[in-house]
DNA sequence: CGTCCATGTCTAC
DNA sequence: TAGACCTGGACGG
């Protein structure tokens, strides 16, 4: 590397939800579209790479011109000059990090886990590439729930044929988006995640979207009134496309976004306004919520007010909670 | 030292 | 709907 001229430049980034491989496909755009690939090294791991081994990855990719970086979902892909092409998914602790010959090093950290920006290539790196201009890309992977594959066209072939649309670049119109989440069982949020009806949507957009959208996590898909649904189908939009515009840099996100108070799940967290943060399980996951703003509501879609949960009291749930199940509901918000 | 937690997907009962 | 797959970090003792 040239002297003096490098910047490290580590991102505080989310995690690899949508706009996270949005960033890593634009990292790959600038630093390895339109180059060769003068050098590949590999890790011998088999997990992370499957169904290539990592020395056929290699020699497929020494000597590739790279034509273009795609993503749908969380997948993300490289088109070469000639096929198969890589696929790549992110898992829960992918990413990328870059170096250019000006000595230039772009990183990107996750909430929970760090990259060790000082060694090169990172700690826990599965592939590397070195392109003829001296770029120099890592793909890392931490807890080996990346993977890495290689395919004759994967926009054609699974998993990204299954995919749902993806709600940055294909949003669904209003009416269709209306269409599938009615007639769909099940809470809204499990709709949300499900990526072959919307693919790209994690955990922490998903409950974002349901706080931006004040419903109750828990809300049936199919309940849902036109203008719940309206306000799902906008805050979808707008939370993937500020959070991308920010290029998944959470340090850059709307400061009142349940995202930046939802990580301690061990103290009373509280949003920006004050309002308690309540954990649910939905859908097999851990929901942040807050029951201040985000009610239950009738199957016309009104809230229900005045209502106070006693004992076994609400709704379909006449037997008692289960022992040692401690979804520490608290109690309803007392508004006063 | 141990125990619990995590962004994502698969698979099986 | 639970568990399995992995690993590291945060926290408790």
């Amino acid at each position: 590397p040239a002297a003096g001229q490098g910047q490290l430049s580590v991102a505080r980034i989310t995690m690899p939800e949508l706009p996270e491989v949005e960033r890593a496909r634009r990292v790959l755009e600038r630093f390895c579209v339109g180059f060769v690939v003068k050098c590949c090294q590999v890790v011998q791991d088999n997990k992370v790479f499957e169904g290539v081994a990592p020395d056929t990855f290699k020699e497929r990719m020494t000597g590739a011109t790279i034509l273009a970086a795609r993503r749908k979902g969380k997948h993300l892909w490289l088109e070469l000059k000639e096929r198969p092409w890589p696929l790549i998914h992110l898992g829960m602790t992918g990413s990328f990090a870059a170096v250019s010959p000006d000595g230039t090093k772009e990183v990107a950290e996750y909430v929970n886990s760090r990259v060790d920006a000082e060694s090169w290539p990172p700690k826990f790196w599965k592939f590397r590439l070195v392109m003829e201009n001296g770029n120099d890309v890592a793909f890392i992977a931490i807890r080996r729930f990346e993977r890495v594959r290689m395919q004759q066209d994967p926009r054609r072939e699974s998993p990204v044929k299954d995919l749902g649309f993806d709600p940055l670049t294909d949003m669904l119109p209003l009416a269709d988006f209306k269409d599938e989440l009615l007639s769909r069982s099940g809470p809204v949020k499990g709709a949300l995640l499900d990526q072959s009806f919307c693919a790209g949507v994690g955990n922490w957009i998903a409950d974002e979207v349901l706080y931006q959208a004040r419903l109750h996590p828990q809300t049936p898909s199919s309940s849902l009134s036109l203008e719940q649904v309206e306000a799902v189908w906008q805050s979808l939009q707008m939370v993937i496309g500020k959070a991308c515009e920010e290029e998944a840099d959470s340090s850059k996100f709307p400061k009142d976004w349940l995202f930046h108070y939802r990580w301690n799940k061990k103290q009373a967290s509280k949003t920006l306004e004050g309002h308690n943060i309540s954990f649910l399980t939905v859908a097999g996951r851990t929901t942040a919520w807050v029951p201040a703003l985000q009610k239950k509501t009738t199957t016309a879609g009104q809230q229900v007010v005045g209502k106070r949960i006693k004992k076994g009291g609400e709704e379909n749930n006449p037997v008692k909670k289960e022992e040692g199940e401690e979804e520490e509901e608290e109690r309803e918000d007392q508004d006063i």
